[in-house]
Parts: structure tokens; sequence; C-alpha cells
DNA sequence: TTGTAGGCGTTATCAT
DNA sequence: ATGATAACGCCTACAA
């Protein structure tokens, strides 16, 4: 049970003082080189570790940055962390994660920890019902911020996230183009605003065309299984749409899965086009036409947002939209190769 | 620009001593009713917020849990992460998050971080090529450590994982059942001890059966775009195998894709059983078989494990090995409901 | 039940 | 180029 190896331990080892040992740990100040080689060696020789807590107290910054998620089920934020954490680990950051499981009154609490913790930065992924309210506890904590993906709470704050009436037009019009009248929009929790914008673009779309329309909607969980069980129920009740628009390839999946079960001949003059674009995607037979999140860019560019904010804690509010493409491949009725 | 709002500023607003409301915001100590709700209502009027960092600097204990991943890509790991942060949050530990994407340099670097960062305790599923030294370094950090799900650095800490001996006899042994005899392994990078386990246990189930046997494998990323490659050219190249075993979903799909692909005709008859058992795996045409991880219990009994550590330092290194179990759908060549 | 005093390991500031 | 000293904000004793 020996005592911590301190800077000043490592100080009397090297003969110098502890504010010279504390240069040497940071590469600050300037020291002679000889100096610096005889410090590094008696941290070597005692083993010593950097605490960082004791520099944080000291210097009043961590070198963390915090990041709340609904979720972390879904790929998207898999991709998403990574462009983050590979862009913000090249400043010497870390990421404190939490995830908030879709809870408000969890995210509120994990906003919380985050300011105890001191965080040099945040970011955030809202939960779904998120209130106005949460923003402007985001925006109180002083820590700069940006929201991404989901509009949520982005009101006040900086903002990275995909344009979703966008792409929601884009899968309308390509839709229409195939000669598709009547739509289902399948997925996604009630509220959420990345649905709401996807439905806004897909309905301006439909109003351009006569007698185009869309005839359901159901809202849920963006997941195969329960797409699987909605997509069963609305094919026994309703007439067959030309085409279903899912709120993610996830979605794509339970509606193949459900028209195999109870339609089973209307697999191949369906029309799906869905979002995010995983790589199973690609694989899916048919392979499925989707509107491209790309999620590792999203998180880049979070990462180059909250840096740019944190470097000029005044700057203006900024607010990033990414264009969403849409990778046309064959469930939306295109003939291309087979993996497109 | 006002100045921090410290628990002197608090005491001093409320008329008692730090130490008094250093006892109300941690709920300790035995203090009148109303003493507490008079700090408390102090604490509101300043808009006080806890300084975990420098409680942590004095308590010598962070309430905070490292976490080193090698790919949140896969969905195996989002699962495992709900699992861990689920049991660890409700004793109100925060995880510090990092992913060393493969790279054992990084991984280095990301646990010099947490020593540094003084974490409660640590959780490592190590990355591929992680070498003994690493484990050894796991081991002289002092850190209550868990490795998790790849054996790779687990000699010496506590592990906790699937049974993979056991889940590729499964596979295996399933699949003679079915009266395959030739078989291909496919994927899961060279030298992935889940990887090398698995292959094992299905050898052993190959031993027992005349004729059976392995006619080859491949070493790749477990990614269905991967897969899709490699196994087209194993296709085009080799005769068709009666049965093959994939090292995750996503390599299961991209067989799948390759297939339909470049043997169109050996979709129904080919036999596959794949690992982890993911949601899509019960989506896809046809639905797949496949030996369910569920990352979310993994994730559930390392933090148990965890927290036995760090309740019992001194406690014996302990292995947990989990049953897999083999979800029989129809791509091995039972004839199930669809989507079992 | 409450208050006093000292220190956790580092860094900032001012000297030398 | 290097050293002395005082914080940073909190917690742990122990005393009252």
């Amino acid at each position: 049970m020996n005592k911590r190896v301190t800077l000043a331990d490592v100080a009397a080892h090297a003969g110098v003082s502890r504010a010279t040992a504390s240069l040497v740990v940071r590469d600050a100040g300037s020291l002679s080189e000889s100096t610096r080689e005889r410090v590094r060696s008696s941290m070597q020789a005692l083993g010593y570790v950097y605490h960082r807590g004791a520099a944080s107290l000291r210097a009043s910054q961590t070198k963390t940055v915090g990041l709340i998620l609904p979720d972390p089920g879904y790929t998207f934020m898999g991709e998403f962390t990574i462009g983050l954490e590979s862009v913000l680990g090249d400043r010497g950051l870390l990421l404190l994660t939490a995830n908030a499981f879709e809870d408000p009154a969890r995210q509120d609490r994990l906003l919380q920890a985050m300011t105890e913790n001191q965080v040099d930065g945040l970011v955030v992924i809202p939960a779904l019902g998120t209130s106005l309210a949460f923003a402007e506890r985001l925006e109180r904590t002083g820590i700069p911020t940006v929201v991404a993906t989901r509009a949520e709470a982005a009101d006040l704050s900086t903002y990275v996230g995909i344009d979703n009436v966008l792409g929601g037009r884009l899968a309308g019009e390509h839709l229409l183009w195939h000669g598709a009248r009547s739509f289902v929009y399948l997925g996604g929790l009630a509220g959420l605003r990345p649905r709401v914008d996807r439905l806004a673009g897909l309905k301006k779309a439909l109003a351009a065309v006569r007698g185009a329309r869309l005839v359901a909607e159901r809202t849920g969980p963006a997941l195969g299984r329960w797409a699987r069980e909605a997509a069963a129920e609305l094919f026994r009740t309703e007439p067959l749409p030309d085409a279903i628009v899912c709120h993610n390839d996830s979605v794509a999946f339970g509606v193949y899965r459900a028209l195999r079960d109870v339609a089973p001949e209307a697999v191949d003059r369906m029309r799906v086009v869905s979002f995010d674009d995983v790589d199973e995607a690609a694989l899916w037979e048919p392979p499925i036409s989707s509107v491209a999140a790309n999620g590792r860019e999203v998180g880049q560019q979070t990462a180059a947002a909250l840096l740019r904010l944190m470097d000029a804690p005044d700057a203006d509010r900024e607010v990033v939209l990414l264009r969403p493409e849409l990778v046309a491949r064959r469930s939306c009725g295109c003939a291309g190769p087979a993996g497109g």
C-alpha cells in the first residue's frame, strides 16, 4: 500500500522545484533540455502518474467533453460517436458519455452530472420529449454546447444536423417520379423533430402532384421488430399503398419481413425508401434505397463546431445543415445493379 | 462574469459552517432537518453547483468508470453499453468512454488517460492485437478492472464473456444434424480470440462426424460489405460448401447478398448460421439462425462483476462465462415459421 | 448537532 | 531558467 507519487516527489528526486516539474509534465515554459530530461527520468524512476483531477481543479479546465445520447442502440449513434471522438481526440479531449434512454427526466440528471463534472464542452442529441426548459437549462450552464441531429432543444444553441425537410422531399419526389401516388410514412416516435421535418418535406413533394396523397402514417420506435408488427397490421387492415417511406433502414427491414409474411405477392412491386443508409441497406433483398445520413460526418462537423465554440465562446450561435443524398437502389423501383 | 459559487458562499448565506454545508450536499452526517432545508434553499438561491472534481481530489474517488471499447460501430457494443450503464448508473457512476478503433497503440494512450483521470473502475473490451504487455499494464494500474467479451488481455483480470467454444460447437452440431458436411468459416479479424474459440468449437463438432470437414476459412473485419466481397470471391473460385458459419450477423447479410449476386440458385439450399442475433437477423430473408450473444446481458454481468471488485478489491479474480444459445430460424435449414 | 483547521496535487503569479 | 508561495473547492478529522 504505497503512497501516491506526486509532483513534489518527482521534483525532490530530480532536485528541482515543483513548479519546474510542473512545466515539464505540461511541455510548457522555457526550461533547459537537460533539466527536462532529468525530471523525465525521475518520473520514470518513481512511476509518476499525472493527476488530471488536481490539475483541473487548479487550471479550471478538465479536457473532457460531455456527450449525452438518447440511445446507443441505433447504428447512427455509433457512427456519430466515431466522427466526434476522432476529431476531439486529436485535441486531447476525452468523452464523458451518458445515455438518456429517451427519458427526459434521466436526461436532466445527466446534464446535472455533466455540469458537476465541469466538462469543457457538451454535445447533446436530445431525447424524445425534450422540453424547451431543457434548452434553457443548457443555456444557463454556460458550457459551450452543440445540439446535434435532433433539433428539439436547439433553439438557443449551436446546432448541427441534417436537412430533414430536404430529405423527405427527395424521397417523395423520387417515388413520385416512379409513378407512386398513395404513400404511407412508417416509424419514428411521435413528435420527434426529424420525423416532423421528413414528413413535411414529403408532403411538400406530394402537394405538387395531382392525385398524390399520404394515406396513412404510424408513429413508433424506429426498430425493425416494431415495424414488422405495425406494417403487418397495416397490410391486413388497409389497401396496400404504392409506396412506403420508412423513418430509417430498420423500419424498412421490418416492412419487408411483414410483406413476405402477409402479402408476398407485393414484395416486388412495393416501392420503399428509407433514411440513414446503414451498411445493411445495400445488402438487403431487394437492396434498399435510402436517404443517406452519414452519422460519421455529422459527428465530425459537430466536433468542429464545438471546438470553434470553445475557442471563441462569445461567437454567434451557428446552424450547420448538412445536405442528405438519396442513394437509389432497387427497393424504390430503380432497376440498378443488384447492390448499387 | 460572476465568480463561481462555492460551498463557502452557501454556508455563509445559510449561516452555517462549510462542514455543515458539505454534509448537506452529500446527504451525510446527522443534521437537523431545519438546517438541511435552510442550506438547500441557500443553494437554490445562489445557484450553487457541486464541484465533483474538487470533491474527488479530497475524497480520492471520482464516481467515474472508464470504458475502453474497440469500435462503437458494432451493434454489440451499443447493447453492451446499455447493459453496463444501466447498472452502473444506479450506483451514481458515470462512464468515461473511449474507443480504440482496434488500434493497440491508441488503446495504450487511452489507458494512460483513464489512469490520469483516476477512474474508480475500468472496463475494457480489448482491441485486436492487444498484447500481454497490455494485460500487465492493466494490472499495474491498481484500478479494479474487468475485461469483457474478448479474452485477449484477461489472463490477469476478472473476465466476463460468452463461451465461444460452446457457441461454435452448437453451430457445428446443428448444421451437422441438418446433414451438412463441408463447412466454411467466414469473417472475424485474424487472431481475434472469439474467432479462435468459435472455430475451435466448430472443429470439435466436426471431428465427431466422419466426412465432416472445414474446407475454407477467411479472416477479415466482420462487416457486411467485407463479407459480400469475400464470399463472392469464394463462390467464384471454390465449389460451394454445404454450410457457412459466419462470425456475426453482418457477415451473414453479406453472404446472402453475394449468393444472390453470383449463385442465386444456391440461396435456398445453402445452410448458414451466424453469431450475435441482432434484431435484423429475424427480419432477413431467409430469417437467419444465429447464436445469440445478448450484449445487454454481458454488459449487465460486467457491471455486476466490476461493482463486486470495487467493493472488495482483494477478492479473487473471477471468470464469468455466459452460455450462448442457438436461435434456429430458416437459414440453417429449419423450416420454422417465417420469422421464428 | 455543529464548527475549526488542514490538506488533497496541481498550477499561476511573482520573484530571483 | 528556476524557485517560493498561494490558491483551486472540497472533505476528513477532531473538537466543542
